[in-house]
DNA sequence: CTGAAAGCGCTTACAG
DNA sequence: CTGAAAGCGCTTACAG
């Protein structure tokens, strides 16, 4: 008895509210997906019969007629753990999980890690247990892509996906316009030996912000140095070897422009170590605006990334495609923050 | 016709698996759900017709029939976003989803920040779209816990939730014992004046950390001194402040133990601006060690949170609770580990 | 506009 | 051990 009162009730159907309200099944199921069809009569007697029998419609049964399952994916491809440690992948989770939310939509987790989990993953999806994918992969030629355009799987990225054979949706910041924007702040701002901290080349930020760079060195008449230039991985400790490279190289910089504010966060380190300081000796640039950017001593002048925008962009790029839209992509601008760092 | 090579082929029913094995659906259905009452020969049959077709089970019609979902939600109260911005979460609901997905479960991530995302959420939940729920709730007497259980859902919490009325089944690390250890470890290294910065008074690592702080100073003969109490609430400037307070009250301590790495951070800068060296001057405990903790400079000693046991745990006692076993409550043992700030 | 009926893909007693 | 049948909760042509 006392179990009887924890355990769950039978759950209220269709045909509960469809006896309450005095019409037939079809008519309540008519009214739920969108009232169509129904007369203004009707459609009190059903919407009050639901909120009495307090109704809330089993989506599998739902499902298995329509084919759709209502929810989505966002699915990580990462052998390394980075985009845990990255602040930037919290808010794009977080963001995407509201926008989701808001329509009603859940968010099914799925990491990919290991070669074992991404054919498990894939499995899922290809069932059609979701009914697209908002991707986060940072490989350049992910397979993983291609074998779920595949599977006929509508799928958006976060930023654009490198080495891909075929068209495929994503979002992303404008990453070269950031770095230009960041560039020539610091050139503005007197400096005129500006050293950068690059991402890795198989990244489009290792390669778009490295570019905008380059430009607006060329268009401030700068001289192109590549002894101002190191590689990063986006960690905090390779920003800090980049630095060590940069001052040994180059010790007569004075500005250095860092493609993510980890890795900045290593590279305000090394300077410290090395006895220069921020921003009085060398100015700092971060790219991000991660939570990172303001922990920094001192807090990072860097750009931000419209994570916001992104994610309900993603979402809404999603469930268009979802609808039968065709793919697109959709370039989002950066902004430039101010902090004391330069 | 392009279209038709992009669009979902029919996908493979339990209909098509049963024809081609020459067997009846019910028999396909057997050997899907554990093979019992199945020849071997039928079983033999059925399986490579499985392979051959590809055939992989719909898990919305089977949902239909056994009232489960086979998923589980992860469900995160938190109107501050401190969570996200906290490594420890991450690891969390990284290892919840992969311990989840080796069993085949897909998590659902719902975050309830506000209260309409939490009657959302709720009505979500209740309605059965999910078979349980892993909890992650700071908030003392949340109710989202005593709502989940009058809906019948089994639920688990990470951490003992504070000022419940009933019991919830919860999985947490022996925070007095790890406070406990840090605070015999600093008196052992020759220190007598230890401070510490708490968490917040109505989660449970801010009141148990404290309690095994103040036991160990009693145990080893040290006078209790509230001067070298001081309040945080997890986040880095909240460490940064407490142990500015600190400094102010007690400018004789010679180590603190902090109750969060996150707020160890700010101890940490508090400290450096003060002249102070660490761990020459003073030595500085932590606890979670989260990534945070290797960041630091120098690197953090620390008490470390299992998060991969805490998280196979939680799902191990859902699923568990998902199958009909009572509530529980596991306790899991932390470990110091020695880095350089102590 | 509306009811009766068929059917989605699956599981589960029920007879054999 | 196995097939035929009923049924899960819902949607959707199909007749009116």
């Amino acid at each position: 008895m006392k179990r009887g009162t924890e355990g769950k009730r039978r759950p209220v159907t269709i045909h509960d509210v469809a006896r309450e309200a005095g019409v037939s099944r079809g008519t309540v199921s008519r009214v739920l997906n969108g009232g169509h069809y129904v007369s203004p009569a009707a459609q009190t007697a059903v919407n009050s019969a639901i909120r009495r029998t307090g109704y809330v419609v089993n989506r599998h049964a739902r499902s298995v007629i329509t084919g759709r399952s209502d929810s989505v994916a966002f699915l990580l491809t990462e052998p390394q753990e980075r985009f845990f440690e990255d602040p930037n992948f919290n808010v794009l989770l977080r963001s995407c999980t509201q926008a989701l939310a808001a329509q009603d939509i859940p968010l099914l987790l799925m990491i990919a890690g290991s070669e074992a989990e991404r054919r498990r993953n894939l499995r899922y999806i290809a069932a059609g247990h979701v009914d697209g994918v908002l991707l986060v992969s940072s490989h350049s030629g992910d397979p993983v892509v291609s074998d779920l355009q595949a599977a006929g799987v509508p799928v958006v990225a976060c930023g654009k996906p490198l080495g891909q054979r075929t068209r495929v949706s994503y979002v992303a910041a404008d990453d070269r316009d950031g770095a230009r924007e960041m560039v020539r702040y610091l050139y503005a701002s007197g400096r005129r030996r500006i050293a950068t901290v690059t991402g890795p080349a198989d990244t489009p930020g290792g390669v778009e912000r490295l570019a905008g760079y380059r430009e607006t060195l060329a268009e401030c008449g700068l001289p192109a140095d590549d002894a101002l230039i190191a590689a990063g991985d986006y960690s905090r400790d390779s920003g800090e070897a980049a630095a060590e490279l940069l001052l040994r190289r180059s010790p007569d910089l004075d500005a250095v422009f860092v493609a993510s504010d980890l890795m900045a966060q290593g590279v305000l380190d090394a300077l410290a170590r090395a006895g220069r300081r921020v921003p009085e000796d060398v100015a700092v640039g971060g790219f991000d605006d991660s939570p990172a950017a303001l922990s920094t001593r001192p807090p990072l002048t860097t750009i931000r990334q419209p994570w916001d925008r992104i994610s309900t962009e993603m979402v809404r790029m999603l469930l268009a495609m979802i609808r039968g839209e065709e793919s697109a992509a959709v370039i989002l601008p950066t902004e430039l923050v101010r902090r004391e760092s330069a």
